[in-house]
DNA sequence: GACGACTATTCACCCGGCGTATAGTCCTCG
DNA sequence: CGAGGACTATACGCCGGGTGAATAGTCGTC
């Protein structure tokens, strides 16, 4: 998901801490999982190397360096063509669930028991949505509508892929019965 | 969408060279990009260190070694309880459209541009998947349709947040003029 | 017999993710 | 007062995932 852009977004806002960007993300983005700090760091050397940010005060006073970092050019430059240029559009071809099903099919494992198993937990974590929804401001809304959008897409493909497997197994056992 | 895993489900099948299993691989789930040799033989090397596959035999035929690896017993358990298992079900929490749209808004940009940029890169998508598909077989009919439906999905988000951002803003300029 | 296509593997590098260690400051509560 | 806990801030090391280039033998064919 590209969290060195993101962070270079955030410090486009205003130059930063590492410490502070780490939180920063982690309200507007960290719906589930927080960042790791040791990857901020690393990231932001990483930002550093390649010209997007730089260092704009240190402060040593007693104790650990607080090192400040703010956005270069280069930086505002490549924040600006990464959020123009729409992510390529084949996102969605590899998904887990469908590699699971197929393996399932392969080696003669019930799909059924997979898709069932993944529509629990989605159906779990809709609920828990919809309440959250309710309680939501704007921006944390489009969030969770987001992840809603596409738990129903999945939950509508088990139904499909259950119903499709099922048919094509009512066929193989008329066939077999002569 | 570990790699892993999945190269240990088509072991289960037969016997194989890492060769024969990046090809493997391909046919089934590579719609889109296939898997770099480097991976496959690191992962199977993972594999082996884990004690979930074995080197079976090896042909030292005047070359380069030709090692075959099949999953043991402790693989096809671990493979079994990673097919069963659900996929947490907040994967879809985390998505780049959202932090493009995010980012956008707070730093001024117009997000419009951000959401219709996407919008014509899935639909051309969209375009391709549902030719395809009339040629498919069932299988692949499965692929195309989880991709589909999760393209739809972020096709009737975009036009939400443009609905409400463009809501918003009326609201904004109108409580501007007194 | 040279050249391209195919089988098969290795190596080196980078990014992302996670856990832990370090170290000073500031508050508070007994 | 001073011991402990919370907070600010950074560094380090390890692992898995992902990519590209290098190597090397075989086989067909023109």
């Amino acid at each position: 998901m590209s969290i060195s852009r993101t962070l270079l977004g955030l410090l486009e806002n205003e130059p930063s801490y590492g410490y502070t960007l780490k939180h920063r993300y982690d309200e507007l983005f960290a719906r589930t999982k927080t960042l790791a700090f040791g990857q901020v760091y690393a990231t932001l050397g990483r930002l550093e190397r390649d010209g997007y940010a730089e260092v704009v005060g240190v402060e040593t006073g007693e104790g650990p360096e607080r090192r400040r970092y703010a956005i270069t050019t280069e930086g505002v430059a490549e924040l600006d063509t990464w959020i123009r240029t729409p992510e390529p559009a084949t996102a969605f071809a590899q998904s887990t669930l469908f590699v699971k099903t197929t393996l399932a099919l392969l080696s003669g494992r019930p799909p059924r028991e997979v898709l069932d198993a993944q529509r629990g937990v989605h159906l779990a974590r809709m609920r828990e949505l919809t309440k959250a929804r309710t309680r939501a401001d704007d921006i944390d809304r489009l969030a969770v509508d987001y992840e809603i959008a596409h738990l129903d897409a999945d939950l509508r493909w088990i139904e499909e892929a259950s119903e499709r497997l099922e048919h094509r197994d009512r066929a193989k056992n008329k066939g077999n019965r002569p």
